[in-house]
DNA sequence: AATGAATGAGAGTTCATTCAT
DNA sequence: TATGAATGAACTCTCATTCAT
């Protein structure tokens, strides 16, 4: 426990806190309106600090989302080690997924926003593979998950696991979104309650229902 | 039809000529990365002559979104008056509603874009409320399609008309989006054919299937 | 006489205008000093103004480097057709060479600039090629004029043509800097009249005496 | 000897090292161009500490060329005081100045940058005199080893002694900076061996040719 | 009506300098 | 004495918007 090791904890601290700043600022405002500036704002820090530990806009952004991708390796290798039914798995990893998308919103935002045209990040960042490879691990896993309970008979699917994993995640994706802008639409739409609080769960039970096999 | 109506005609195919370019271009680029610049080239004027038919950016944004939603009055309208059966009608709904998605990409994207936070415009504008309150059009008139088939007991919901339209709703958007950004996806996610295509599409009969009621 | 050609001529005006206030500004500060808000004011322009122009400040330096060696093409040129005897020619080029480069002072400086460590481009711009290129003509076409007056035995060798070129060419560019640092150097050393004025000039006669061959 | 004494001589011994460091990183990158963080590096010690030893870069920078001048004070008296004939002294200067170039490049390039504009330091520095006295000093001294040449009647001058001592100096600055170019210059044109190895040492044997009196 | 040159605020990024430790 | 994190001013470059023509 000396100076280094104190020196290297904080330097690790801020770096979170740079982190958590801007992913609540990419959130906010978008990844391409969001400024580094406001980002240092958000952080309490000068402009120039945030140089200190990142390279530059786009390497900070993917290190967020790199950092997201690496919580789901963990949650998905999780679940898949635990001692429940296949089917089950692939239900608790869809909550789990929906857990951690509430739990760290603008993270999870941040991580998925690439579907977004604006959000893209230039490609000639080192880091970029790195975040391709992890994108595709974390598809990979999880679509592993769904086949295991195909397997096991627990589960009947109409097309390919592949699709059907696509669909499922696609729609989440939708459903997060909206849950994610409750401002903006309630900007616009007037609803009743609950508004679209739990949107997504209530769809998870739609999609577990639709693939379980008729008795 | 004397020379003032040529006139008008000609500023108003002038207007719609800008607001598909501009529409093509917020698509390939999102709403903060498209420059005038781009938007004039596309529409083969100068960067000058944008600011005669649109005060500024914003409402050349938000001119697009009303464009679209105006067709999706109509669209809603025309499958309403339409003889089939209420339950029929709301297939239809969607089915047109992917069709114009599919057929209008550009538009349909812009319009819908404001749920994700950076395509997000300044309220300020005169017509962020006519935005607001066409939005609100909109959702309450396919709603009502979704009503009538519910009270004609054609469809069963197990939560409210409103949440479930919701629910279909943000759906669909995601799977679009992510048919949508094919190209971003491809570069992270190696996919067996056919890839994202049609997942909306499907997804219909999923949803469909699911508010039949029990024979 | 169009407008078009008004336009196009105007613009021109323009660009020269721009790489005149440009060299005065590198002349004064040196390329990596000089700042694009220094020469924009300098050229009574705004700063965004220089990018309608030039691409970035590389490609404005090279623009400048460019104009020079046209025009050292040219004057090489002009003395290489003279009629004048072959030795007769190499003294007229150096003459003219220095009364280019007293006529055009910064511009002359920024072409040579790059001699000295800080005034290097980034060899990333397509002009940098067009940039080398032209430099190893205007090189060789100086040394041809050398060539010519040794074979006709007006001018005796003691090394290479070319090592006796770069030695004349080396010795004149140390002289001009300092006749074009006059300030600089009368800050720091009395001189008596006529202080650093003409030396190149004279230097001419010794290397010109120094080749003529003994009678 | 005491722990003051030590303390003193270790503080100038790491003054020292600094300026070394900081000369080869001048000469690598140019003034303006080499950074503190650049300069700590090569020096290996921190950016803070450079700031312990000297106030500001610019006193770093008139540092090193007040170094290089003390050492031509000493090199210029050692001449001076050898047992030669006067116009050996003045060749013997004119190739010890060139040995030291040679092996002190960056050293004397950075003493007598301030020729090429984009050296030029600020002359608010009071280190600033010192730096115009030790010039016009070394000045001075070397050139009282000419005219004592000449009054000994051992050269010949066409012009004044000052202007001739000026005009070897400007060729020797312009040849020495073309040898310490040669990256620049093999960037830019194709020459045969050995380049522009010992333009400057052959230039001495020219100039003394010149002044040698005819026998 | 239309142009496109011009503006100027603000973006990302760098770096000499300061300061708590 | 030495560190290196932090600052903030200055840099290059972009772009929505204006305006003379």
């Amino acid at each position: 426990m000396g100076i280094p090791e104190r020196r290297e904890r904080e330097r690790q601290e801020r770096r979170d806190a740079i982190v958590g700043a801007a992913s609540r600022v990419f959130l906010r405002k978008g990844l391409s309106q969001a400024t580094m500036e406001d980002i240092a704002r958000e952080a309490e820090l000068s402009k120039g600090a945030l140089y200190l530990y990142f390279k530059n806009k786009d390497e900070l952004f993917l290190n967020i989302a790199l950092a997201a991708l690496a919580d789901f390796d963990e949650l998905i290798a999780r679940v898949a080690q635990s001692d429940r039914a296949p089917a089950e798995k692939v239900r608790e990893l869809l909550v789990e997924y929906l857990r951690y998308a509430g739990e760290n919103q603008s993270r999870f935002q941040v991580a998925m926003g690439w579907l977004v045209p604006n959000y893209s990040v230039g490609d000639e960042s080192p880091l970029f593979e790195e975040y391709q490879q992890a994108v595709q691990r974390v598809f990979d896993a999880s679509l592993k998950v769904l086949k295991e309970a195909v397997s096991a008979g627990e589960l009947v699917l109409v097309s390919s696991a592949e699709r059907t994993w696509l669909q499922c995640w696609g729609a989440l994706f939708g459903l997060l979104i909206i849950e994610n802008s409750r401002d903006e639409i309630e900007r616009r739409i007037a609803l009743e309650k609950p508004g679209v609080e739990g949107l997504a769960q209530d769809f998870i039970e739609t999609f577990m229902g639709a693939l379980a096999p008729a008795k």
